[in-house]
RNA sequence: GGCAGCGUAGCUCAGAGGCAGAGCAGGGGCUUCAUAAGCCCUGUGUCGUAGGUUCGAACCCUACCGCUGCUACCA
């Protein structure tokens, strides 16, 4: 029976192009994860978009000095260039800044508010009269109270590690322009996250199929008791306070881009004429929603979201949110402004998607950081990608098309050798879809590349080259059987290397696309027409992994 | 300061109470269908340090050392 899978993931801040590090933590899961329901014949929805509004926006518009619709849609088109490229399949990468999403917002933020699940309050801010705008803690700094230290940031104090809040800073300069910041006095409305700790708390215990990481860091945090949380800011850029008296305000980017789910989710079905559909996706329980995030946004998924949901009532709450860690790059930390960070658009230039998309899901840090090297990068596309899964396609493909008149020859007797790899086979099927139900990437794709290995044992002890004169009966049977592993390579392969197997399906003479062949094997059928093979994948000169290293260097910034 | 994570073979990393693992690199051999690809053989490690719990500890507990991240506006 068809599942109903929703997929959300991570709304990125249109202030940059994407990095490699967005496509390991997030984007890169939440694809495979996707195609993979979509093969096996589940319903899936995938969304995100652009998270348009925001303090990163509107800084680098000033910077430029655009405008931060100018930046957003700059950076938004990348974005779905990169996606388009990399094969990442959204159903819909939208953004926020549409109708539709202000509309579902205010709505969500008004029935909350109308519940009494905020409260008003005032508080004193630092602002900044040459920017005329309120300063978020970390674009202040000035002398520690405590320790003296004069480089203090506004929230904490490098040198002696004291929580600081700005205003007690001695000297405040902003770290935008270096003006001198002025105390202002602002009301903001409060979201009583109390009011859902019990509710979180006991929902969240029964999680227990999440990440250990993410179970545990949700619950540490609500152990620590939920504190009224800001929902508004003062600013110009993002979607205006529903609620009479919060003139020139805005809803906290966090609070709405959440709610991005859920609009996007609308405004797919909007678009297909069937304005009621994304209930499909969002109420009953037989629907299951994953959130692909990195672990910096571990609590608005697993806490602030639900928390909204709670209090908006008859949605679906998360049903897992498989938080990745961090991946680092030629082990350093990956930094925007540091210019440390492998842009997906230069590399689309350069080289293909499938080696990255493999590479970095073999390397995804699931479990702990992990480290992105341009060295494994050509390493595995070179030993793992050509040497192993391409080369076992190659010879097979390329010996079966000369020597049995470009057909599927026609299989005898399967002795016990033939059994095993057959075997071997339909156990990887299901060892890959079991790792893939649990959103263990990692563990599924070592699966699907033991059954290559294992194919090039095959070919190696039944040399298909040596029995051809003597006992080509001998020799076809050998070929089918290897003709059936690859097929199944095919299959696992499919939701991590997309574009190869799409070139394997039509090599091997089937008609339609893998994706749509379902997650099965397909079984060689004796007489079929084979189409003529070609390389799967390209082989990298060792000079990349060098050239790409000194390329990283040379733009590096400061650090 | 608080919270979290990490420290295992030359390198990158798995493992999580019961004889220390994989891949790569290095060494030796076989093969020639294949993108000079493939296959086999080859691992002497105080599992960060010091204690503790246990019949038994990389694994659990405590302390310490080192590294990293987060601390709520850069995944």
């Amino acid at each position: 029976m068809p599942e109903r899978i929703f997929i959300g993931v991570a709304w990125p801040y249109p202030n940059g192009p994407l990095h490699l590090g967005h496509i390991a933590g997030a984007y890169l899961p939440a694809d495979i994860f996707a195609r993979y329901h979509r093969v096996k014949g589940n319903e899936v929805l995938m969304v995100s978009g652009s998270d348009a509004h925001g303090t990163p926006v509107t800084v680098l518009a000033d910077k430029e000095s655009r405008t931060p619709q100018e930046i957003f849609e700059r950076y938004h088109a990348s974005f779905l260039r990169s996606f388009r490229g990399l094969g990442i399949s959204f159903d819909i990468f939208t953004h926020t800044d549409t109708p539709n999403h202000a509309q579902t917002a205010r709505d969500i933020f008004l029935k909350l508010y109308e519940r009494g699940h905020f409260l008003k309050q005032r508080t004193r801010q630092l602002y900044s009269p040459t920017l005329n705008m309120f300063l978020p803690d970390r674009y202040v700094e000035g002398t520690c109270p405590r320790c003296g230290f004069a480089r203090a940031r506004g929230d904490q104090c490098d040198k002696c590690g004291s929580l600081l809040d700005p205003l007690d800073l001695k000297e405040p300069r902003c770290k935008l322009d270096g003006s001198v910041p002025e105390v202002r006095e602002t009301d903001h409305l409060f979201l009583r996250l109390g009011d859902f700790e019990e509710r979180l708390k006991a929902w969240v215990r029964k999680q227990t199929h999440w990440r250990s990481n993410v179970h545990r860091f949700t619950l540490g945090y609500l152990e620590e008791g939920l504190k009224p949380r800001a929902m508004t800011r003062d600013l110009a850029w993002g979607i205006p306070v529903p609620v009479a008296g919060f003139d020139g305000k805005c809803i906290y980017v966090w609070f709405e881009a959440v709610i991005g789910y859920l609009s996007a989710s609308k405004q797919y079905f909007q678009e297909r004429g069937d304005p009621e559909g994304w209930r499909r996706f969002w109420q009953g329980p037989e629907v299951k929603s994953y959130y692909f995030i990195g672990k910096d946004n571990i609590p608005f998924h697993t806490i602030i979201w639900p928390a909204i949901l709670m209090g908006y009532g008859g949605l679906n709450l998360p049903y897992d949110v498989p938080a990745n860690e961090y991946l680092t790059l030629e082990g350093r930390k990956l930094s925007t402004s540091e210019a440390w960070a492998v842009w997906v658009p230069d590399y689309l230039e350069r080289y293909d998607p499938d080696p990255l998309r493999y590479t970095l899901s073999v390397t995804m840090p699931e479990s702990g950081d992990l480290d992105f090297t341009w060295k494994e990068f050509v390493r595995r596309n070179n030993d793992e990608l050509v040497a192993t899964y391409g080369n076992l396609v190659n010879r097979v493909l390329t010996f079966t098309y000369r020597n049995f008149d470009r057909r599927v020859p026609r299989p005898a007797h399967l002795d016990a050798r033939d059994q095993a790899l057959l075997a071997k086979a339909k156990h990887t099927l299901q060892a890959v879809d079991k790792a893939l139900a649990h959103t263990s990437f990692r563990e599924a794709v070592r699966e699907a590349f033991s059954l290559a290995q294992e194919g090039n044992r095959y070919l190696e002890d039944l040399a298909p080259w040596k029995t051809l004169r003597e006992d080509p009966q001998r020799t076809a049977t050998t070929l089918w059987v290897a003709l059936y592993a690859i097929a199944a390579l095919k299959t696992v392969l499919g939701p991590f290397l997309p574009f190869s197997s799409e070139k394997l399906h039509h090599f091997l003479g089937l008609e339609g696309t893998a994706a749509g062949a379902g997650w099965a094997i397909q079984e060689p059928v004796p007489g079929r027409p084979l189409r003529e093979p070609a390389a799967l994948f390209k082989k990298l000169e060792e000079q990349v992994a060098l050239d790409e290293r000194a390329r990283l260097e040379a733009a590096r910034v400061g650090g």
